[in-house]
DNA sequence: TAGATCTACTACACGGCGTATAGTTGCGAC
DNA sequence: GTCGCAACTATACGCCGTGTAGTAGATCTA
């Protein structure tokens, strides 16, 4: 041992150690953020809850773990459906990434709850958030689609007067890395894209838009057009996705 | 007794049940929604837990009861920010009203939560929504924004193609009634409001954009203007608020 | 191969929770 | 004055997270 392979014992603790992750992904799955319990996670193992102590110190521990891996799914496929899209069509990369955004909330409710809502009973997030680095990847993936706006049509929504100071040190970091020409209030802008991204999705999820609306994929698309004009952009294909 | 005035017995009941919310509200706001447990309510109040099934049905009642008191107080609150702006100033109401809807949520993060998240751990929302009467005053509020805003610049964002069966049909009675004009695709629209006004208050209330941002109020005003300006007004005072 | 060690786990206990049931007490109405 | 009922207590059940003490067995060492 200590080639690079791991032993017998290492091996069967991170088999463990995944095992209980996906069973609390399923029973999240099957009950809400809510039913995931220590107590339910070993029933469904065939253990005592005292023996998940020995993978994860306390609940809150394991619910971020989870919130880090559902996170970093999400981004993934963010990132994924926007790359489908060829780079010359800015209009069509936002949509992909807002489309995608709604369609995988949709698709798993409870894991948005988990990312954006009180996860589980008195979950208490740890300093700087259980996902920072995959909530930074969507923030910087988000000034990445400002850039190819500004890039295609000049800057639109400058909203003046931002200095990098403003924002996160990382966050700033890696969009400055990965776009060296582009001015803080990029950020800025693209934060901006988030929340209303964020609004419609979040209102479905939690059931306040249903309520009032047949059709929330429709006022979510008419929203997200009109986000891409104020970018400056104009819709290739008003009837893609 | 029976004539107009309530008996003792009565009395004492409604002051109770009113002890109970108030208790349970005092709890929210110093230790979160999930801090409202009948255990702790009634130990407050120097009772045995299974006295509150006198008043409440379950605890889910209880937390309905106090969504439908805390969600009326927000639409209050934003009815009232709104009518203090002239009329005639249609931009200003917008923001106005924009403009408490966050200042609200940042006062009353808990109870911003219990209306917009999930509220506590296991809580299942009644059929119809707890707070129905108010999330319907709030939509038909935002409608009025729109009605206003149209009545100065003409329609903007139409989206178009919209029914009035699109939307839940007590609310379309309260707008048609309301604003006998008014197009049904005006509904589409300040739901789109909702959303927008809803996504970035949202992600700061669960501590997303804090993260990233020094100072989202600053944002959350530049997303206001933005949204003012598409609906085809000019913002009057940009200093105000 | 025999013994020491250390890991993974069980068993149990504590106090918290929502909720149901049965029993008690005292006010209100006749 | 007495009856009835509403309001409340007492208690119990099964959940929960979380500690602590003890144990079986795998792993390492000599």
């Amino acid at each position: 041992m200590g080639d690079g392979t791991q032993s017998r014992r290492e091996r069967l603790r991170a088999e463990t150690s995944q095992e209980i992750k996906t069973i609390a992904l399923k029973l999240m799955a099957e009950g809400g953020p809510g039913a995931i319990s220590l107590r339910a996670i070993a029933r469904e193992m065939g253990m005592t809850a005292g023996a998940i102590y020995g993978y994860y110190a306390t609940r809150d521990d394991l619910v971020s773990t989870l919130i880090a891996d559902v996170y970093t799914s999400l981004v993934d496929a963010l990132e994924a459906a926007r790359d489908a899209v060829p780079a010359d069509d800015p209009a069509g990369r936002v949509l992909a990434w807002a489309t995608m955004h709604r369609s995988w909330a949709i698709a798993n409710p409870e894991g948005f709850r988990l990312i954006y809502g009180d996860p589980v009973p008195g979950y208490q997030p740890p300093a700087g958030g259980p996902a920072a680095e995959a909530e930074h990847r969507a923030c910087a993936g988000l000034t990445g689609l400002v850039s190819d706006a500004w890039r295609a049509v000049g800057p639109h929504l400058a909203d003046g007067g931002y200095q990098w100071s403003d924002f996160d040190p990382h966050l700033a970091g890696l969009v400055r890395e990965e776009f060296p020409e582009l001015p803080p209030e990029a950020v800025a802008v693209s934060l901006r894209m988030w929340g209303r991204m964020h609004g419609l999705v979040s209102l479905e999820v939690y059931g306040h838009l249903r309520a009032q609306a047949q059709d929330p994929a429709r006022l979510y698309l008419n929203e997200m057009l009109d986000l891409i004009r104020s970018l400056g952009l104009t819709p290739l294909d008003l009837s893609a996705s």
